[in-house]
DNA sequence: TTCATAGTTGGGAGCGCTCCCATGAAGAGG
DNA sequence: CCTCTTCATGGGAGCGCTCCCAACTATGAA
């Protein structure tokens, strides 16, 4: 029989029943909790139960209980530098977490634009193999997202969805983070501040660049044109100081610290130093500060954490104990190191 | 109905049959490749399908065809140091290439120590579930191996089994990379080589070890002690250098890039120069050079074809087209950059 | 005209489980 | 001693699909 492979014939419950000398529905009982069995009978069928090596059948529960216990996490991304990025895998950790606590699976669809999409579209949406959805809103205007909407699958998003707010979210405070970030470098008495930014088609480039231009306002300073858009890698952001300093700033603010990375090197490279030309100030927290030159200033945000709560919020959405979109944002916060040139005066 | 949580009814096979004014089996049959099925059905049975949006069942499938075509992907590592490493995004970004291609889906269980794997372990075997795992051999003796042979589940592991040769494997030529590592240090003149060795848990840091002595050896040199264990990490690889340095090597091979990097920044704060003072190689392939001062020399490794030909090969141990272990091992590179001194000579 | 044959189609059975209801046994109360 | 309740157990039905076989139709050859 091919389609077994080689995997071994498992008892089914109707077997294990018959070793015990009692009906399925009876074990059924057992295996489930075990309300209205006695004793004695529970106890045989355990024991029938460890020497058979009796697993129940997931996929004959899940298709009772419409239910398969899977959760999806979706990735639309340029894969290449997917996971040159400590984020994702951060991410994934913290989902993982939650997962593995609520005793489920999760699965993985990476893909990048494309033919891939509609095949990863008709995966996920198909009924039966996930519970629901996990979607990073790294890029916005997916089919897939019509497609999940209107399949009704439960589905968060880890972000932001730019143009509507159907679906539960869980965010962090990115643009408060960057306002903080600019408002400390004027308080720092630099006048001629710069800016990294993030794809302006996700939703965390667009609050980055927003809380900035917040911030900078609040200071009574403008941008003047000093604007670069990076693709969060750190060559990107060592073109983008390349082109910055041009324009002579005092201070650059990047939308990632890996973007920042690149920028300190390009700073480097033109002879210039940080923090004393130079200011810079990153974005995520998640590159360990030795191993930046000087230690990188950074916005952080608990990446872990948001993982963990969309997992557990998602799963409210599944059991249906969240039934109106819900928000979370957790905050962000500005960790003062040696590259913006703090000791100048007091942190913000 | 709770259980369904807001997911729209959807049609059965059924359905569309009376719809289309016939049975569940011919609507079967054409949504299964339409053998023996007249055009006029087949088309009028295509038209409800569209109209209708009509996706099959999977779970109720799987049911029946003993496959869920889910791929489980084992990591057992620790966790907090996982994603700091490029291998395993490189890894997943194979797999999940290939596991698109097979229009099938990448189920992740990550764990650390302890209790968690458990967990993980009966989830995996559970039958059901998935199809088949591959098993990243980062650490040896889990009890999860031992499960996975007597269920009889199809497995895959990437790496290499320290005990045993009863599953199927994809690896690289970690010995031969090190052994050439060694050589080409030797030949450039360098003859007080220090090690800076993986975990010795792991297939990897065992074989790079062993191809590193041979190398050695064929060289005429011995590593008289020079030998520090790291933990892939960047910290660990600093660390380690900074206690090689005292047996004043003038040369360093490290089992990864990230653990070179680290020495090379041991190197640089001890006031020493890479690779005039210590000519320092690498082992991976996955950091892009002009992160490392100086261009870091590596022995590369596919790891994304890893990943790929793991899940090809899974695939074909699940179908049964491989029914006798299988291991297939890929070539590894040494390239040549500056961290060597190699320009003192001419590369290997 | 008749019979074989290929091409189509329909429906029963069953995958392993959960849910529900009926049945039987045992205990409580009058 | 009988009835009413509670607890324990068994078995039918059904989740949505695939597989198999029977039955029907149309076609061509004898």
């Amino acid at each position: 029989m091919a389609t077994r492979s080689a995997v071994r014939e498992r008892p089914t419950l109707e077997e294990i029943g018959r070793k015990a000398g009692m009906s399925r529905s009876t074990v059924s009982r057992v295996i489930n909790g075990g309300v209205n069995v006695s004793p004695a009978t529970r106890k045989r069928v355990e024991d029938v139960v460890a020497q058979t090596g009796y697993r129940p059948h997931l996929v004959a529960r899940s298709l009772v209980s419409n239910r398969t216990g899977v959760i999806g996490l979706v990735i639309p991304s340029e894969l290449d530098t997917l996971f040159s990025d400590p984020y994702f895998g951060r991410l994934m950790l913290g989902l993982s977490d939650s997962v593995n606590r609520m005793d489920m699976t999760l699965a993985l669809f990476l893909f990048d634009h494309g033919s891939k999409e509609n095949l990863i579209r008709s995966r996920v949406v198909n009924p039966g193999l996930v519970d629901g959805v996990i979607v990073t809103a790294t890029r916005t205007g997916l089919p897939l997202m019509g497609d999940l909407q209107d399949s009704g699958i439960p589905a968060v998003v880890v972000g932001r969805l730019i143009d509507e707010n159907v679906m539960s979210s869980v965010d962090v405070d990115n643009e408060g983070g960057a306002r903080r970030a600019a408002l400390h470098l004027a308080r720092l008495g630099r006048e001629r501040i710069g800016f990294i930014g993030a794809p302006a088609d996700t939703s965390a480039g667009i609050d980055r660049y927003r809380g900035f231009l917040e911030g900078l306002e609040e200071a009574g300073l403008s941008l003047e044109g000093r604007f670069q858009e990076g693709t969060w890698t750190q060559e990107s952001g060592r073109i983008a100081m390349e082109r910055l300093l041009a324009d002579r700033p005092d201070a650059v603010f990047a939308s990632s610290d890996r973007m920042a990375v690149g920028a300190q090197h390009a700073l480097r490279d033109a002879g210039l130093h940080c923090p004393d030309d130079v200011a810079i100030i990153g974005f995520d927290g998640l590159i360990p500060p030795d191993q930046t030159v000087p230690e990188l200033t950074t916005v952080s945000q608990p990446v872990f954490q948001v993982g963990m709560r969309a997992a557990e919020l998602l799963k409210a959405v599944i059991d249906g104990t969240v039934r109106v979109p819900e928000r979370i944002v957790y905050p962000t916060e500005l960790v003062v190191r040696r590259s913006c040139g703090a000791s100048r005066s007091e942190a913000s």
